[in-house]
DNA sequence: CAGTATCCTCCATGATACTG
DNA sequence: CAGTATCATGGAGGATACTG
């Protein structure tokens, strides 16, 4: 995917075309933007879980976090809830066929990240090299 | 680079591996996942800006955050900034290579938003029906 | 275990004014 | 035109306590 020299190379047409808003990207970015959502997919990615499974595997997010994200994936379509009414109560995560289709995305997100962490890691470096207190971070 | 699969299919195994942290999808999150970031590029990707022009393309921007956006940008090495000294002054900004790659990931962004915009808004409508007064948005 | 219910804090964004 | 400099604020997220 080198995109080179000086020469336009294949775009992937990306626009708003005549839209006055902002595309849909919105809306997707509001999901997956937020702090949490995109890791909890990825666990998901992985097959079925329960809460507490889902909270050790994402380390660092809240009881509250947690369940305001999967209750906002489930909102949307993407994830489903079950409830297993039994003592102590159990209650499985899972991925819709949509939540799936999600996980694709989030690949190409990490791809992304992993072939330009370095690049992006060395930019900053020279930036900030360059402009020492600039206060943008 | 179809996203948008029904059904289930061939997994694209997205996971953290044995990072404890969060792989390095936060670093692009933080990025992307920000209000403007995404809009600033998509425009961008049509070509050289100027600074009004952006502002103008990008409907809601403050000067301020445009600023601030674009300075982020730069810091990455995904945009170059080009200051041709003239009265009135006159600054382009270009994507770079790398900035460039990364309008092929916001066009499967906007692909599979725009493929499950009307499901998400479908499931949105039945969830907040079910339950009127969650609180959930 | 799987949550609610409060309270609180900080930071991203916005509004406004000024400048080379 | 292309910014900087301040000040203000709303809401995302965190901490903690309680519950069926």
């Amino acid at each position: 995917m080198s995109v080179g020299h000086t020469g336009v190379t294949t775009e992937p047409v990306v626009s708003c075309g005549d839209e006055h808003e902002d595309c849909g990207i919105r809306e997707v970015l509001d999901r997956i933007g937020d702090k949490w959502s995109v890791l909890v997919v990825v666990e998901l990615a992985q097959g079925v879980r329960r809460f507490r499974q889902l909270q050790r595997a994402v380390p660092g997010i809240s009881q509250r976090m947690l369940t305001l994200t999967v209750r906002r994936l489930e909102r949307d379509g993407l994830v489903t809830r079950t409830v297993h009414p039994m003592v102590p109560p159990q209650v499985e995560y899972e991925l819709t066929a949509m939540g799936h289709s999600l996980t694709y995305l989030v690949k190409a997100l990490t791809d992304w990240s992993a072939e330009h962490r370095d690049a992006i890691a060395q930019a900053r470096q020279e930036w900030d090299a360059a402009y020492p207190d600039s206060g943008i971070r």
